[in-house]
DNA sequence: ACGCAGTTTAGCTAATGTGCTAATAAGAAT
DNA sequence: ATTCTTATTAGCACATTAGCTAAACTGCGT
């Protein structure tokens, strides 16, 4: 629960990372998400599963699908917590209102469907 | 260099956070580093190594020792950036504001010499 | 009951990560 | 020159990770 390791861990992975940006906004189901990328199925798969142990996304069933959705806090709390400690606060602020003029969204495009 | 995976896959270790936290405002040389955990030497050498090609520490090197120091931007911008991506800005803020009260450094105490 | 769509689980392989000890490199001191 | 200190590199062992394909599970429609 208090397994910041975990969450740390699942934000190692690219694909993990490009899956909670994903979910930012809407919840996806585990096709819809696999079908953004390249890699299988049951590989997407492993990444959910990595990322719901690690408390960043949580899951709802609805018949045959079931769908994702991120846990903001959980992300905000351990990683803005770590960042904060460890940064002055002045440059996470500075970041904060950078945000919407940088898309980092173009970083992971290869890894793209 | 615009490496984010490196950063990430740097901080997924927890000897290589606390690391961080402990340069947070100071520098310290390999052994000083070293000292501080319970598994050897050459090991923190290897971490030392990651946190550098990941460019989160500089090194300077004075004579015998070689003093590392923290990177503040590359971690903020990195991270930062992930993080206001994915959360809302609220959040983030939020996070910061109760920084001082929480004392994570308590978290990793298993790893200390 | 059967089959289909959507997902996950099993089992495998190749690559990576982390720790150790022993050996090496580089600088300072005697 | 030899030795001490500081730190890294080499080589090994073990565990974990990420990808794949094939098989199994679940809920719905016919």
């Amino acid at each position: 629960m208090a397994d910041d390791t975990g969450v740390f861990r699942a934000l190692a992975d690219p694909t993990r990372r490009q899956i909670l940006q994903d979910l930012r906004d809407r919840e996806l189901s585990a096709g819809d998400i696999a079908s953004r990328f390249t890699i299988s199925a049951p590989s997407i798969s492993r990444h959910l599963t990595v990322l719901k142990s690690a408390g960043l996304v949580n899951e709802r069933r609805e018949a045959n699908r079931i769908f994702y959705s991120l846990v903001e806090e959980r992300l905000a709390v351990c990683v803005g917590q770590f960042l904060s400690t460890v940064c002055p606060e002045q440059v996470v602020l500075r970041q904060r209102r950078k945000r919407r003029a940088t898309s980092q969204s173009a970083e992971n495009e290869e890894l793209r469907a």
